[in-house]
RNA sequence: UGGGGCGUCGCCAAAUGGUAAGGCAGCGGCCUUUGGAGCCGCCAUUUGUAGGUUCGAGUCCUACCGCCCCAGCCA
């Protein structure tokens, strides 16, 4: 009875640390309220389809989805499509793809900003019509020197009064390709002495030829995100408008449209601080251009925060969306820590994983008192922290191998694991004494001989002794050979865009990033794995079968690696094993 | 030096004006057939600074300091 208690105590404390009623939360909460009845929640996630998602687009998705959910509104999945010379149907594909995996589902509500085009220049025609809106006819050098500076303000546009009849002609033949891209905008009518600059006659609409990846050639014209965005999130009925810090001065200007075009309950725009995370970079230009440059294999190479190469990676879904929750939803510029990424992904790992043995970098051992042709079936415990994942048979024989590290010829202190004279467990198996050691004409040790405890099959002595270390194993005439790929943070520094502004960011880029090992050696039954499922490797980190895998030979890549406090315990003795 | 946003522990992040939650990291210890996991304990006399109001201030007022964003026909 106590222990439910406590058990149960604890559990809430965990749920409200997982839930922090964050200040859009609390927003949201108060304005269903204010609504007298059948208020609800419509959200959107806006993307532009011009670059793969990464963990910092997984905090928008997270906060839209969730507080759908939880609010049983709904979530409009949305492609912000208003610039056809950079976006491209590859890219909404993996957008759409990469949401769907962290576990959202938008249902009918997919939408594009393209498909309002019609109804956003009837929009546009009206505020003409409302003599809010001009043709201009100034150059964007023009436009540019007339808009005036931070502190001084612009100066009217001299095509700023023409009537109605003569704005209506001109945008359409805007719409109708009569003039060059460059040649002429559509610009609201507000105020060039505004100390918002996106208030000074903001340009709505402008010429572009590039056929769009929806409509292709189907309009001249495309407007701009101000016009559009605040438009599609009305037309689409959507409530509450959430986005990053920096639109915040473009809130005057999305609710002056609203208004203008007397658009009633319009939705509602709130900032919140965007992700940073240390060691990497969040920004789809520089991601694209580690791409391009070859820095990296891909958008999904494994060592990018994007959502595809998480995913490589072997993050899982809930990983990613528990990370968003437990950052937590604020206004304040942060960089969240990398740690606090590996965190959540062990986190989950731990419960989830499958185990298995895998050598990393192999030492052949021999077990001289081991009956030759005997082949054992030693039974493991797929997941300790999870009963129902069973248990699996392992092949034991008289050569093993086992990880290089794993053995000393001279042990540091508190070192206990093999060593000459030592006796050690081999996981789930005997333990086994070293008697000697083979060595090569470098002296690389080349072969380990140990002798086992027949009465000590499944690990423990029937005379009760004690044995500090459990090292694991692979039976070398069952092993699977393997490539192993090792990550480590892509740049060294916490922030790459501004640890050195006399240097280009890729002078940050951390060389040892990535660690090929050839020559692992796998326990059988992960020749069975399919589909992504991520493994604890016992006592070396979780792993993830690689696409790059043949069927001769498998590929894995680490995820992230075990905390491991020998190794911690070793840096700071400033000794290396 | 125009406007906007923001300053609470190394990193995040809570706190109707009522006496600074929690998580990550770190540090000690217990336990352990993963040096994993788990468990226990420690970790802000103080909220950018200086004043003021108040019985009482992280919360209110004033001044100052610092950081971020805005001068794309990008989003």
């Amino acid at each position: 009875m106590q222990e439910n208690k406590e058990e149960i105590k604890r559990k809430s404390q965990r749920e409200t640390t997982a839930s922090p009623n964050h200040f859009i939360r609390k927003l949201v909460s108060e304005d269903l309220k204010k609504v007298a009845q059948g208020g609800h929640l419509v959200t959107r996630f806006p993307p532009e389809p011009n670059g793969y998602l990464h963990i910092g687009h997984a905090k928008s998705i997270c906060l839209n989805f969730e507080l759908a959910r939880e609010f049983e509104g709904r979530c409009h999945m949305r492609f912000d499509d208003t610039n056809p010379s950079s976006e491209t149907a590859e890219y909404v594909s993996s957008i759409l793809e990469d949401v769907r995996w962290l576990g959202y589902d938008w249902g009918e509500h997919l939408y594009n900003a393209s498909d309002q085009f019609p109804p956003l220049y009837d929009l546009a025609i009206k505020l003409i019509q409302l003599e809010l809106a001009y043709v201009c006819d100034l150059s964007s050098e023009e436009i540019f020197q007339k808009r005036g500076t931070l502190t001084e303000p612009g100066e009217n546009s001299p095509y700023r009064d023409r009537s109605i009849e003569e704005n209506l002609t001109l945008f359409e033949q805007m719409k109708a390709g009569a003039f060059a891209p460059g040649k002429r905008v559509l610009r609201a009518k507000i105020d060039m002495a505004s100390s918002i600059l996106p208030m000074r006659d903001p340009i709505l609409y402008r010429i572009v030829d590039t056929p769009h990846h929806r409509t292709g050639r189907d309009w001249s014209i495309y407007p701009m995100y101000d016009f559009a965005h605040c438009l599609t999130d009305a037309l689409e009925g959507v409530t509450h408008s959430f986005c990053t810090l920096e639109f915040t001065d473009h809130r005057p200007l999305y609710d002056w449209l609203l208004e203008k075009l007397d658009f009633h309950d319009p939705p509602k725009q709130t900032e919140f601080a965007r992700l940073n995370l240390s060691h990497t970079v969040l920004s789809k230009r520089i991601l694209k251009q580690l791409v391009e440059r070859g820095h990296v294999s891909g958008w999904d190479d494994p060592r990018m925060p994007t959502i595809s190469g998480l995913r490589r990676r072997g993050y899982t879904p809930k990983s990613i969306r528990d990370f968003c929750e437990g950052i937590g939803v604020a206004k304040r510029d942060s960089t969240i820590q990398m740690a606090r990424l590996e965190f959540s992904v062990r986190e989950h790992l731990n419960s989830a994983a499958p185990r298995a043995m895998a050598v990393l970098n192999p030492l052949k051992v021999i077990i001289t008192n081991y009956p030759e042709a005997s082949v054992e079936k030693i039974t493991a415990i797929n997941n300790p922290e999870d009963e129902l994942q069973g248990t699996r048979e392992v092949p034991f024989t008289r050569e093993i191998w086992i990880e290089r590290e794993d053995f000393l010829e001279n042990p540091p202190k508190k070192f206990f694991r093999l060593a000459p004279g030592r006796e050690v467990r081999l996981r789930y198996a005997y333990l086994v004494t070293c008697q000697n050691v083979l060595k090569n004409a470098d002296g690389e040790i080349t072969e380990v001989h140990c002798t086992y405890d027949p009465e000590t099959r499944g690990g423990n002595a029937p005379d009760g002794r004690r044995v500090k270390g459990t090292i694991h194993w692979v039976s070398t005439s069952h092993a699977h050979d393997a490539e192993i790929r090792l990550f480590d943070v892509l740049f060294n520094v916490e922030d790459p865009m501004t640890s050195d502004p006399n240097s280009d960011f890729t002078a940050h880029l951390n060389p040892g990033s990535v660690e090929i090992l050839k020559q692992a050696k796998l326990e059988p039954s992960l020749m069975e794995s399919e589909g992504e499922q991520t493994f604890q490797f016992e006592r070396m980190g979780y792993f993830i079968k690689d696409r790059d895998s043949t069927a001769e030979r498998s590929v894995w890549n680490r995820t992230v690696t075990l905390r491991d406090t020998w190794a911690k315990t070793q840096t700071k003795a400033g000794r290396k094993i």
